[in-house]
DNA sequence: AACGAACACAACCGCCAAGGC
DNA sequence: AGCCTTGGCGGTTGTGTTCGT
């Protein structure tokens, strides 16, 4: 037997959201705040799936979302962090204030994948597509030079977009106090827990904000910092908490940009 | 004007991890 | 220590809209 259904499926509207389903759920996280999803849909009134009510939510009634076209800001960070991340949609919408996981995932699905194909350039990898790969013969010179381009604005992770597991910092207490307490981290979620914390309540996760370092590629390591992270492909360095030197990766760290002396890192072997 | 194809986005599904009992 | 519940995530599917023929 499989696992037990998250809700009373026979019981449960599915499909597209009413306005008037919307109204109700958005009125009542207004006046009881985010979590028990579970529940929530009872108390509420409404015939969803608890998990629907959290995703229509997470994705769509949250005052802070910013909805919109992503701009072409957005498209560079989106792919550094892709580079970085891989499908750690979760850790990038973090990164995107009021853009969701699901918002970033389909924009990267329908446009960005497209748009990096276009370039010759692996959405995957992040690497240029190999001679034999699908490119247009008469295009492939431009692709090079641009999947090159590209890949040096993106900080150049020429690494396979390799599993890391992220170990990451509480935002410093500042913005969004907003009424869902941890905003863009709802689904942004931000890798974890962060979700529907009540307003005054401690995260249950404080491990949230992942602030990365993304100067990683040689490029932009010759460009912008005078040691070698051009021996090192890739260094995951992001903020945690460890100050330069206290961290046993290699990178050491020069301070790039000023980075208040934090370094941290751990990749995954480190479990 | 009608039809089909392609696209964009919202929602669902199943799995996993954390926390509580 | 093990089981159960819950929340969260990533992948996939469904549906409405737009575009081209």
């Amino acid at each position: 037997m499989g696992r037990s259904p998250c809700c009373e499926k026979a019981h449960t509207n599915k499909g597209a959201w009413t306005k008037e389903e919307d109204e109700r759920l958005v009125a009542y996280i207004r006046a009881h705040g985010e979590g028990c999803w579970r529940s929530l849909p009872k108390a509420a009134g409404l015939l969803r799936c608890g998990k629907s009510c959290r995703l229509r939510w997470m994705n769509y009634l949250r005052p802070d979302l910013k909805r919109g076209n992503f701009t072409d800001d957005e498209d560079e960070l989106i792919i550094r962090l892709h580079s970085l991340l891989g499908n750690k949609w979760s850790l990038i919408a973090g990164q995107l204030p009021g853009r969701t996981d699901n918002e970033i995932k389909n924009y990267w699905n329908t446009h960005i994948k497209r748009k990096l194909l276009a370039r010759g350039i692996d959405p995957q990898t992040h690497r240029a597509l190999g001679a034999d790969a699908a490119v247009a013969p008469g295009v492939a010179a431009h692709h090079r030079a641009a999947s090159a381009a590209l890949l040096h604005n993106a900080g150049a992770v020429i690494v396979p977009a390799a599993p890391v597991k992220l170990a990451v910092k509480p935002p410093a207490p500042a913005e969004s106090s907003s009424d869902d307490g941890g905003s863009s981290s709802g689904s942004g979620s931000g890798g974890g827990g962060g979700g529907g914390t009540s307003a005054g309540e401690q995260p249950r996760c404080p491990d949230l904000n992942l602030n990365l370092d993304l100067s990683v590629g040689p490029a932009a390591a010759a460009a912008d910092t005078p040691t070698s992270h051009s021996q090192q492909p890739l260094c995951l360095c992001y903020r945690l908490g460890l100050r330069a030197g206290e961290a046993s990766c290699g990178c050491q760290a020069d301070d790039v940009a000023g980075q208040q002396g934090f370094r941290f890192f751990r990749p995954l072997e480190q479990g």
